[in-house]
DNA sequence: GTTGAGCGT
């Protein structure tokens, strides 16, 4: 990867020139760097996880594969994610199985977005305000 | 018994 740096020049007279850019696909597909955290679209509702990885461990090493399901229904919703060992799996595995056919269906392989998400547990309730109802008390 | 663009607890 050596045009890397050349297509960080090009990508950020874009942000000047453009001053919106679509964060997700974009900049996921030009990132030099590609994650190994891969988008699965256009998945057959039946696609299961156990399916899904078995699909992409053919190309790779998938170190994780998940399908989003619905958590009030609890059915698929049509997309997953699929985690690689290795970037190069990723990227292998995206050229692969990108438009193929999966379980009777297209599917669309991309870079996942990141999720900056922490513990869903711990500051999620408590906002920080200080509200304890003592703000005039000692 | 359900539907088809997108980005997850």
């Amino acid at each position: 990867m050596a045009f890397c740096n050349k297509l960080g020049s090009l990508v950020r007279q874009s942000f000047s020139q453009n001053g919106q850019v679509q964060m997700g696909s974009m900049l996921s597909s030009i990132r030099c760097m590609s994650s190994t955290k891969l988008f699965v679209g256009g998945l057959s509702f039946g696609t299961n996880d156990e399916s899904l990885k078995e699909a992409f461990s053919g190309y790779g090493d998938v170190v994780n594969a998940r399908v989003i399901t619905d958590r009030d229904s609890g059915r698929s919703r049509g997309f997953g994610f699929v985690d690689f060992s290795s970037q190069e799996s990723a990227s292998s595995a995206l050229s692969a199985m990108d438009g193929q056919e999966l379980h009777g269906r297209n599917i669309r392989v991309s870079y996942a977005q990141e999720r900056p998400s922490g513990p869903r547990s711990f500051n999620n309730n408590f906002r920080g305000n200080g509200s304890f109802g003592n703000d005039s008390g000692f």
